[in-house]
DNA sequence: TAGATTTGTCTATTGATATAGACGACTATA
DNA sequence: TATAGTCGTCTATATCAATAGACAAATCTA
């Protein structure tokens, strides 16, 4: 396979020590760095720049907690794994990665109730402007932020969803109080952006860091739309799987 | 929802321009800017950022085609869509987004027996070493190139798949000379990342810019698999839907 | 222990980014 | 045909990004 070198763009509006960190973390998930980087000069040889501009990606990866730097030594990968997400059916994002046997947590950042947008009326099969309520939530794996969701829900019906969410930490259980004891993923979109400012603090990203979207709908048995959420995942720890 | 506003980030790599004309690029295909931008002091505002650099990024998404600006009158929008394809078990990448009647077409860019991988070999179930035709494909829609694409399939059955692929620039025909007249989408496994070089060049993408990366197996109707392949979406055109 | 290797820090210089203000050119409209 | 609104261009300045070279500090190995 193509190696992580050939050359990075200049005057492209992105930095190049940020090329080179991007190029760094992608090749360390490839498996072409696996225990320990090529010295800096090495690396700067490759990327065609200078050793200092190199110093500064290992920075940032440093920062960001994949690398750590050991003078005289070296410098070593710190972390490598990706958590897989199902997305079917039967999905449920608050279960956690699939038979990855982790520690999973939920948290309730925020909650409101108020007027439904269009979209959000539509998706849930209410009147526009009539209330929801929303919730803003994290997740975290093994301590790890990994995921954060934006819900709404049909304020009527699932009047205060928000205690019992943060609760139990958990969609299914919250769900379950109001009697709805199973739901089926209904539709997924999933696109990917950069992540944006509120996500970046509460995923503890680095800015330019890539978060994968998915925006759903999950119906209870007889068809109607119980919630309409969008969570965004740290696309640098996580991958989705449709089976 | 969140208007495409709020602050941009500094010194993290990412030049402000760059970031400006990502978000301008994305507030498009959300329909936050449909025909008409703002002029470019409110935009500046905005941001929080001076006009020139709303200039700079304006200037690039003008080089990409996406806007044009008069003098006197505005800046104004050239195109704007954001394609959607599917993803469940009927799923052809090659028939294209969905519903949205473009013309597509589908370029072989290289192709090549070799020895199979662990990974390809697991997926396609056969024995590691053993031959396989490795296809490397570019799909464009109207026009614009939006998928990248990496296929194996198993030499021995698939032997000049790569004439027939050539030819009529589809999976689903060359499939079809080969006796597979249905095929089922076996599994997908979607991530995001920054475009490595030789799609940043294919797909003609600006340096950091995003690809959805797909990663999937498709199976005959017996359940044997035929295609095992990673496709990469410029993530700003494109979304995936599941279904 | 001596020498080689590798990361850490410093200074200096150049080019790209970003800000600031001013003014010209073109367009629409009152 | 004024006038307001908007894009185009210019000059000047400050800050960030990248290069260059030198040497110190820590580690490994012969």
């Amino acid at each position: 396979m193509a190696k992580a070198a050939s050359k990075v763009e200049r005057r492209s509006g992105i930095a190049l020590w940020r090329q080179i960190a991007d190029r760094i973390r992608l090749a360390i998930s490839s498996g072409e760095f696996s225990e320990r980087l090529p010295p800096e000069m090495e690396l700067a040889e490759r990327f065609g720049v200078n050793r200092h501009t190199v110093r500064g990606a290992i920075a940032a990866l440093t920062q960001e907690g994949v690398l750590r730097a050991e003078q005289g030594r070296g410098t070593f990968v710190k972390r490598r794994r990706s958590l897989s997400y199902p997305v079917g059916a039967r999905t449920r994002f608050s279960e956690g990665p699939k038979g990855q046997a982790r520690e999973r947590r939920g948290i309730l950042l925020d909650h409101a109730v108020e007027p439904a947008d269009p979209r959000t009326a539509a998706a849930l099969e209410i009147e526009p402007g009539a209330k929801v309520v929303r919730l803003e939530t994290l997740s975290e794996a093994d301590g790890r932020a990994v995921s954060r969701a934006t819900s709404f829900f049909d304020a009527t019906r699932f009047a205060s969803i928000d205690d019992i969410y943060a609760e139990s930490g958990s969609i299914t259980v919250a769900l379950k109080s109001f009697g709805i004891s199973d739901y089926f993923r209904h539709s997924t979109q999933i696109s990917a952006r950069h992540a944006g400012d509120t996500d970046l603090a509460d995923l503890k990203l680095s800015p330019g860091a890539i978060v994968l979207v998915t925006v759903y709908v999950n119906v209870d048995p007889d068809g109607r739309p119980v919630q309409f959420a969008e969570t965004r995942f740290a696309a640098d720890l996580v991958e989705l799987s449709v089976s």
